[in-house]
DNA sequence: GCAGTTTGTGCGATTATCGAACATAAGTTC
DNA sequence: GAACTTATGTTCGATAATCGCACAAACTGC
């Protein structure tokens, strides 16, 4: 019996049940009835809702009628994370400190599957927020957005068709790309240049901007800033060479390590 | 049957087997053996094992030699709910925007059992961190800080010495509060000034402010900074207020409806 | 009020889980 | 290196927990 067939006798069929459910909380929606987790998850109505009802009852998620939805409680299980690995000291005072040098604000992500996953954030305080409002724990495409073209930038050559097809490429604004050909040549000209720009594809008028940390050996990692264009101030090489330093500074940051 | 015996009936004892080992992973280590985490889930080691392999099938946690440690997967748990309530777009931008005023970071707090849960903290640069490295889903003593005291001053008269003896007080520094009722009386003076304030008492040489976001029928909810001692320029009556003003901002704000 | 959809519940078949016992591996001390 | 201790991996059968079906109750929209 190899590992992977012993790994896979040894899995509790019922503890993926119960993960499934609470990963379908995704934030598309603020909340989900029984009938939608159900047909989310994939499990019959009866398993969802038994699911649904122990994460009820260890707090992880609360009933408002007929409408489920999480609980703070689960920023405790990111909160192990964060915590083990001292984002907050060694990750975050990072980002804040280029993010005030750089007038916006800065993240840091790496890719997990098919999206683009934020793992840390600085935003400033400025009159007009450039993003959507993303988080810790946010999901970005990674097709479209300078993050996950930099991301797969980091990537094998021979990974890189599967990646490019599991993500299929809805367009966000119609200067999203949109052929595969047209995003690999991107990938290769953002590993080409050392560093991803994207105008406008994913939210209109923002011009994205990321740099690779490099790291040989360890999965990729990328930080990244976006500015509304037109906004003038802040030029791109300016901006690259601040993305540049925080990256050179993240490089052998402890906190990562694991990463 | 009641509701309660209802829903006990309806829950699955192999997820709840699997949210404890997950939930073990808390933050204090950087990675576990199976066998502390069998002790610290006081399950059966084989039980314990199986949940993780299934949560390393999963991605929520890795293993390196005989370490299990979680992955930054679960950030997309802590996501899923930052992302439904728009905390990027509704608190983050209020927290920051006071933590610029006040030149020091801003914190948002609510009780979680018997800790202080942190949901979030503002990411402005400032010259000089102030705090352990906390991050969005840390847990803060109750007892021993000033979001504590605040957080306690907001529940029921009854409710204390149940929450005040289930967070039995380690001192943290010489200046904690040792006794229950020294406890009290700082809870009772914090809820008549509608302010709390702690010096020294969780951290050496930092002093703590907190104001509780006012609002009726829903779970207490706290704001919090802190200055280092002797540090000058910010004096307490401008902070209060500052942090009086960012607590307005949070009464109504839609991110915070459902807690 | 009616039709359609959703949720809640009970129940028994059966499947998945459990933990004991044993084997193997790793770490520590002399 | 040997002996001891601790930890991990594996197998297996008893059985407890899980499953999903069917029905009842509740809700929603017209």
């Amino acid at each position: 019996m190899s590992q992977d067939e012993s790994a896979l006798k040894s899995v509790s069929l019922t503890v993926m049940k119960g993960m499934a459910v609470l990963a379908a909380f995704d934030g598309r929606t603020h909340s989900m009835t029984l009938a939608e987790l159900a047909r989310a998850t994939g499990q019959d109505r009866a398993t969802a809702r038994r699911g649904a009802l122990t994460l009820v009852q260890l707090g992880y998620l609360q009933q408002n009628g007929r409408g489920f939805s999480l609980t703070p409680k689960v920023l405790l299980i990111a909160g192990g994370f964060l915590q083990a690995n001292r984002f907050g000291l060694h990750v975050q005072p990072v980002l804040n400190g280029h993010a005030e040098t750089l007038g916006t604000e800065i993240t840091l992500a790496l890719r997990e599957g098919s999206d683009v996953l934020l793992l840390a954030q600085s935003t400033l305080h400025h009159g007009r927020p450039v993003s959507f409002g993303f988080t810790v724990g946010s999901r970005l495409p990674l097709l479209h957005t300078s993050l996950g073209r930099m991301l797969l930038a980091c990537e094998a050559d021979e990974a890189l068709p599967d990646l490019i097809s599991a993500a299929p490429p809805p367009r966000y604004t119609d200067l999203s790309l949109a052929s595969p050909a047209e995003i690999t040549e991107s990938i290769r000209q953002a590993r080409a240049d050392g560093y991803a720009m994207t105008d406008g594809e994913f939210e209109a008028g923002i011009v994205g901007f990321a740099v690779p940390v490099s790291r040989p050996g360890h999965r990729g990692l990328v930080v990244g800033a976006n500015v509304a264009r037109g906004a003038g101030g802040t030029d791109k090489d300016r901006m690259l060479q601040t993305l540049q330093l925080c990256a050179a500074d993240l490089r052998r940051n402890e906190a990562l390590e694991a990463l």
